[in-house]
RNA sequence: GGCGGCAUAGCCAAGUGGUAAGGCAGCGGUCUGCAAAACCGCCAUUCUCCGGUUCAAAUCCGGAUGCCGCCUCCA
């Protein structure tokens, strides 16, 4: 399969270095806030790229690390008034609500970086001893960037170009404005841990380095994140590792493309800052997920309600035509007769333009496309009163079936009972469009009894009635249903 | 200022040399007493613009215009 990395800047064949066994490792979350729509974007990439690797038949060990010490994390205990321990606690835990709710799978190593302080430590020394690190007498550690040579491979950047715009903190002392800290002397009534520069704690960049060659060993296959981490988190794990081993960090980088909201990006100070909660007590969690897996992951992807709810009528659609299918497998009698061979044909060829799509840099925008190819060939079978009674049409049906099957298991969609789906969807748009679910059936009682009398013209009133609430009725053998539109 | 990315129908979005997937909306139809629910069908001679390469370009090259991201904590 070719994936893209931004390491080359292009498209290359991936297989993993060990026979059958790619190891990933995937910046995880700083926990000190909710996440929001990017980390739920950068999630779903990650999990569907692991959902693939397996599907293709790879063994994958997966790690997502979690920042569990970051001047963030303590700036939000001090304004929640706890722990930068209880901080992390407790977006940790609403991290899991968040995305197991999502579908994400659990990594195999789930490390946080509180829990490798000393590998952290001796990485440093290594560092230090190397000449690549030094330690200043306020016992702060910096990574000497101008002594790796490789510095600003992986973000394009040259360190000429780059001086100006390096920042210096009052009160830092660094030989270079473009050195990074890998541990910084603890301030008063922060958490710190103790170390031969005096008690202090990690610099951020530092913990990937340490627990991915821990958990992992290197060089990893595939080290993945959101494009943002690009520089400098990513650049400054490359040479600390890079620095201290003297081989590659890792062979592919991967990295996620940007969620805007409404063509902007998303921040705090813009007031359009999406959380994955806001979002899921309008829709179900699997429209979220459609619609981050409807655009190719590397490109921008602009978030708003009105794409979700386009998405949640695609997705409606899938499911209806999966429930259709159920039902078409459960007939008991089937005709000898065969479908034209086109029929199979065009589905196998749907079939393998799916895996192509997958295959070309997880495609899965593409690969959607294709599923709906199938949904339209299945709906063509069953409409079809001899093709879908007849055993060529069940062996179609079966086999579509099954690919939804197979194909919502690697993108971690479709999963679902398509009843249970559907009257979920139901639920969900009642609670979202606040109805009053007595008056519908109020009004619904009415107009049975108007039909019953048929009184039309009150009956097509009482639709009209209905329809302005939002709710679609149809007249069934078994009365009336009716739908949320 | 430096680096990078993107411009495809009303909207969203695949497609990296061989003659424009798919979704939403719209239109026509089936079903229905009716039906905005379901299903089927139709819907870009054309891919921001201008040049060039080629038998052939949305796809490659050069230029123009517009939009965005990163360069500072950030998925």
């Amino acid at each position: 399969m070719l994936l893209y990395n931004s390491l080359h800047g292009k498209k290359e064949p991936f297989a993993p270095m060990q026979a059958d066994h790619a190891r990933l490792y995937v910046c995880g979350i700083t926990a000190y806030d909710y996440c929001h729509i990017g980390h739920a974007r950068s999630a779903v990439v990650f999990d569907v790229l692991v959902r693939y690797l397996r599907f293709r038949g790879w063994k994958v060990t997966f790690v997502r690390n979690f920042t569990d010490i970051d001047d963030k994390i303590i700036a939000r205990a001090a304004a929640e008034g706890i722990s930068p321990e209880a901080v992390a606690e407790k977006y940790i835990a609403a991290f899991y609500e968040d995305m197991d709710r999502l579908g994400i799978l659990r990594a195999d190593f789930e490390p946080r970086a509180t829990e490798h302080i000393p590998g952290m430590i001796r990485l440093t020394e290594s560092l230090i001893a190397k000449g690549h690190a030094y330690a200043t007498d306020q016992g702060d550690v910096y990574f000497r960037v101008r002594s790796f040579p490789g510095y600003g491979r992986l973000s394009g950047r040259n360190i000429e170009e780059m001086r100006s715009g390096a920042r210096v903190e009052p009160g830092e002392s660094k030989e270079d404005p473009l050195d990074f800290a890998l541990w910084k002397s603890t301030k008063p009534g922060e958490p710190s841990w103790s170390s031969p520069w005096g008690p202090g704690r990690p610099g951020w960049h530092l913990e990937c380095s340490v627990m991915s060659e821990e958990l992992l060993g290197l060089p990893l296959d595939i080290h993945g994140g959101g494009q943002d981490l690009t520089f400098p988190h990513h650049e400054n794990e490359m040479a600390q590792s890079m620095a201290d081993t003297g081989e590659e960090f890792a062979r592919f980088w991967v990295h996620n493309g940007f969620v805007q909201v409404n063509a902007e990006k998303m921040s705090k100070s813009l007031g359009n800052f999406v959380t994955i909660r806001d979002i899921l007590a309008k829709f179900q969690p699997e429209v979220l997920r459609f619609f981050l897996i409807s655009k190719h992951y590397r490109s921008p992807l602009d978030f708003s309600y009105s794409s979700m709810e386009e998405s949640e009528k695609a997705l409606h659609r899938i499911y209806q035509t999966i429930a259709l299918l159920e039902e078409h497998a459960g007939r008991s009698k089937w005709s000898d007769a065969e479908l034209p061979p086109e029929v199979p044909a065009e589905l196998a060829s749907l079939e393998n333009e799916w895996t192509r799509s997958m295959e070309d840099d997880v495609n899965t925008a593409g690969a959607l496309g294709h599923v709906f190819g199938a949904v339209r060939l299945a709906n063509r079978m069953l409409e079809n009163k001899s093709w879908q009674k007849s055993s060529g049409g069940r062996d179609l049906g079966a086999r579509i079936l099954r690919d939804f099957q197979q194909w919502g298991q690697a993108m971690g969609v479709f999963q679902d009972k398509p009843g249970q789906w559907l009257e979920q969807l139901k639920l969900t748009r009642i609670s979202r469009n606040n109805l009053d679910v007595g008056q519908v059936e109020q009004l619904l009682a009415a107009r049975q009894d108007a039909r019953q009398a048929k009184d039309f013209q009150q009956a097509d009133a009482l639709r009209a009635e209905l329809s302005a609430m939002g709710v679609a009725v149809r007249d069934t053998p078994d009365g009336q249903r009716w739908d949320v539109l």
